[in-house]
DNA sequence: CCGTGAGTGTCACTCGGTGACACACACGCT
DNA sequence: AGCGTGTGTGTCACCGAGTGACACTCACGG
């Protein structure tokens, strides 16, 4: 190897052809549309071929996505970091709330989101990803609480904190970003938990 | 129009071509795989082209979907037929109580929910669908429960109902279908409402 | 017997994605 | 200097899901 400082000049330009080649795509995409714009398009205008395009990215939908970096390993670890006996939902919640930061920054932004939010095939995606981290989470959770969490509450609970995380989102996307989302994450989970003395759900 | 007693005879042979196509693309898909059996593949073994197929089906997902009645707005309007001021939470658990036998009978059996629970593409698809299903539920939610019920909190309810009703097909799933569906969907509740009695979520 | 229309096969095409090959360029070595 | 070698690239050929267009063939009613 020669001047690798720091990353590595090749993985560095990688990345930056990466970011340059998403973001033209995005903006393509938000102009005429995710499927009216083909993959040549993108490659086109970025000055490359079509097969360079996909040395990049493995799909069409991966030059939207981009990174995702798996934040979901990182909530996994939260879990079994957190107090022996914690019962799960409180877990659950704490971690949430925690790591909300991290989630987020992990995900798109607002106008991606739109993107994503108005594309049956982006949507998919998402769901697909977001089923893939709850997956590694319910699974951490379940090690955490021992034999006392069945699989079936353990899947209610992620389910439950999954639906409290997409409202969050989606009233956030309403409010064109300008809500507080931990302030929402915080009502969600108020509303969840009757107990502490709100009104609850019912 | 000529003999058309009951439903039309050309409406009837083509329903009847389309349950078949649609079963033996089942059945190839479970032996081979879905990614691993081509279109072409199905309208050969049914004696067809491959343009026939897409006549019968818009795509290949949906020879597995098939009908799938829209049971959705079935239970939209059982929302709206409920005793007004009645609490949403209340509204929607007693709706989807109601409603389990119809909501299941038009969803895929156990065999083709274990097809698509292992094939990506049609997870997705499943997923699309009941988006779309949720969509309409939380908007008769929203117009039964009057100006009390905010989007954001109309989320949060048909999503953690979602959630419950998922969780108990995933248990339905694991149990090998031996397990009492309803029976799981009354215990997704009580977890979900603590101030029954029981131990709740927390 | 003749029209009409629905169902079909065939062909050509688009678009996402993959494999194979050849070329160019930058590096490290002797 | 010349030589490999690895990495990025373009090109070409291909596959599979869909779509559009056109021609054919039956079964039907007139």
């Amino acid at each position: 190897m020669s001047g690798d400082e720091r990353t590595g000049l090749r993985e560095r330009t990688r990345r930056a052809v990466r970011a340059e080649l998403s973001d033209l795509a995005v903006r393509l995409f938000l102009e005429r549309g995710y499927e009216r714009t083909t993959v040549e398009d993108i490659a086109a205008a970025a000055g490359m071929s079509k097969r360079s395009f996909f040395r990049y990215f493995p799909s069409k939908e991966d030059a939207v996505f981009g990174e995702a970096e798996d934040v979901a390993e990182q909530v996994a670890e939260a879990i079994r970091a957190r107090p022996e006996g914690e019962p799960p939902w409180a877990c659950l919640c704490a971690v949430l709330r925690e790591q909300q930061e991290a989630i987020r920054s992990a995900q798109p932004g607002l106008r991606t989101l739109r993107l994503i939010e108005a594309t049956p095939a982006l949507r998919a995606r998402l769901h697909a990803e977001r089923d893939r981290m709850r997956e590694l989470i319910t699974a951490a959770l379940r090690e955490h609480s021992g034999a006392g969490l069945d699989a079936f509450t353990a899947d209610l609970l992620t389910g439950t904190a999954a639906a409290a995380l997409e409202a969050a989102d989606r009233e956030w996307m309403r409010s064109d970003g300008a809500a507080d989302r931990a302030a929402l994450l915080d009502r969600a989970f108020a509303l969840l938990s009757p107990s502490a003395g709100g009104q609850g759900i019912r």
